[in-house]
DNA sequence: CGGCGGTTGGAAAACTCTTTCCCTGTGATC
DNA sequence: GATCACAGGGAAAGAGTTTTCCAACCGCCG
């Protein structure tokens, strides 16, 4: 009732008891202890209201209740998504989520483990995708290694080639699916809006519709292929580039669906009209962009299961030495943006 | 090196001082340490990769680097938008923000207020709306003037009436601005997705839209104001109901842009063209739903902006011993999903 | 009835820091 | 040269838990 901290000696005292008999009782030990003493106890520690101390647990017990979820950017939709379900998991066990965002700064993500390692915390899930350059990861696999070597578990979404369990969406396949739906659709020029050179998720979706296009016999003419930021704006402006090259493509491919939100954006400013004009598909199916109109083609992800996914894996009970891989299929969702060419 | 951790005594150790000094190097204490010595201390950290146990310095400091942000779903772009402005403002400070979700469940709230309080948390931001009914927050306030009295900060978006610092847009004003606005276009029958009821933002803004249009003689068809939940789909729903009543309105106004969105595609689904056969304004400017064709009409508040407010309050060195509140006024922007209703 | 496994309770060590208190040495002041 | 203030260093006392280890006790078996 006075200003200060009521704590488990206090609760003991109060209920006539030893410390370790208190905690026992409150903090479900594997030890027994007798009815009548374990009701005192819970009256005691109800009445003066009795709250633990998360940190001296955690120093004592050496793990804490914290799960770490490392993304870029939280107000990016994808990344939301993501985190919802990374929050659930967590949520379910009973364990609390610390957020980190990187401003895809690679070295932050490093610091961002090592002070989840400072706290113990039991688990991360880093949730942006990375560079393809390794070496810029600032000692990321390194850091990952600390931090399982001293209990804790890293699960990763849509990172490759870390020592951690991974959850990685099949970029290579859902976007040669994409493309030979649009193939089919009877499209024969494509333009690209191919996001950051170096960012692993954006050049295998460039590297699997373009295979895809190979495969058909259809060559992609480097003018059509534009590289910019992995965002809205990004999206934008590279489409304003793409047009500005007056380029003879009759549908455009972006490698994300906030790009492709962009990208609509850029085509109606420009005064033309999707999909007569020019078909435009993404890659993602942000929930947020289902509502764009035209609909948005697009490679469906499980989003929010993916984060949870990733969330179960670093947070199973025993989990196994190796290192695992879910890989995940996207599925084509055909909308409204696509349609056949003007000439068909 | 070995599966350890390096304590701060193997480092004092290492370098040949006492754990008081090693301490007062590493964690900047007002204490002053020679020289040599500092230099041996941060070269022994250094060497044997030093990384102090956070939970430690929290028991013995009796207060934490995490700061505490509690939204009802972060996948919903409202939040996600705060989130981002709060991790600025905590990231900034070298703070760590942990994220709880109460997927709109009063109790889910205080729950998360007591966790947060036994980790010691600096502060915390509370960014869901309030529901009128004050009884139901499971002793909200009690759990709020605990926290605060162990230190700790608290800090509201969008919720008038707690004991804490406040961000709060003007609901009232905004939505009352908009009413002008429309009524300024010719209309004159409305139709109101007002929300759950007792969601005190959503019966802000109702009362401010409603007032404005009784100052203006304007009447308001009880039938043509339907609640339903606070979402994409609530909206959607929302809509179908209006619709099968055979709403006689020409302008639709959601209480919130994602209930908006829904509407406009219950609309669309319902081969109602906007804003020609009806016009749509929503609240709030999502920026990722700014890129919707048509535009919609909405009412802006800075999102970012309030949650780094909100947390720039709640991490002030020297608070005034008076709850603050900061008025946030909303901008009415008029995009194409309002035109004059067809008669005009 | 002595010994024995199995419980239940408590004392105390451990966890890793911060910070108070005390001691020493130094240069300045009278 | 004695005194003083002060700066820098260390020993040790916390901070609030968990957990190990030991003692006591109970009922049973031989």
């Amino acid at each position: 009732m006075g200003s200060g901290y009521v704590t488990l000696e206090q609760v003991a005292r109060h209920a006539g008891v030893s410390l370790a008999t208190a905690s026992r009782v409150l903090n479900g030990s594997t030890r027994q202890v007798g009815e009548e003493l374990r009701r005192r106890v819970t009256a005691s520690a109800h009445e003066l209201g009795y709250l633990a101390n998360a940190s001296a647990q955690t120093l004592a017990r050496n793990t804490s209740t914290l799960v770490g979820l490392v993304v870029h950017d939280i107000a990016d939709p994808y990344f939301s998504s993501i985190a919802s379900g990374v929050t659930r998991s967590a949520e379910e066990q009973g364990l609390i989520v610390v957020l980190g965002t990187t401003g895809r700064a690679p070295r932050r993500e490093t610091q961002l483990l090592a002070t989840l390692r400072s706290h113990r915390a039991r688990a991360v899930v880093l949730a942006g995708s990375r560079t393809v350059d390794d070496e810029t990861g600032g000692g990321l696999a390194e850091e990952i290694t600390m931090f399982t070597r001293q209990g804790g578990r890293v699960a990763c979404v849509s990172q490759e080639g870390l020592p951690a369990d991974t959850v990685v969406p099949d970029n290579r396949n859902g976007a040669a699916a994409l493309a030979r739906h649009l193939v089919d659709l009877g499209h024969r020029r494509f333009a690209i809006l191919a996001g950051p050179t170096d960012l692993r998720t954006a050049r295998d979706r460039l590297d699997g519709f373009h295979s895809a296009l190979s495969a058909g016999g259809i060559a992609l003419d480097p003018h059509n292929v534009v590289h910019g930021a992995f965002t809205r704006d990004g999206g934008y402006e590279s489409t304003r580039r793409l047009l500005a090259t007056g380029t003879d493509a009759t549908c455009l491919f972006a490698v994300n669906d906030v790009m492709a939100t962009g990208a609509m954006a850029a085509l109606r400013d420009a005064g033309l009209r999707v999909p007569h004009d020019l078909s435009v598909a993404g890659f993602d199916d942000i929930p947020t962009l289902r509502d764009l109109t035209p609909g948005l083609t697009t490679v469906r992800l499980p989003l929010e299961w993916m984060g949870e996914k990733a969330a179960r894996l670093a947070l199973e009970e025993d989990p196994p030495a190796e290192a695992r891989t879910v890989s995940v299929a996207g599925e084509v969702v055909v909308r409204d943006s696509t349609a056949p060419p003007a000439g068909a």
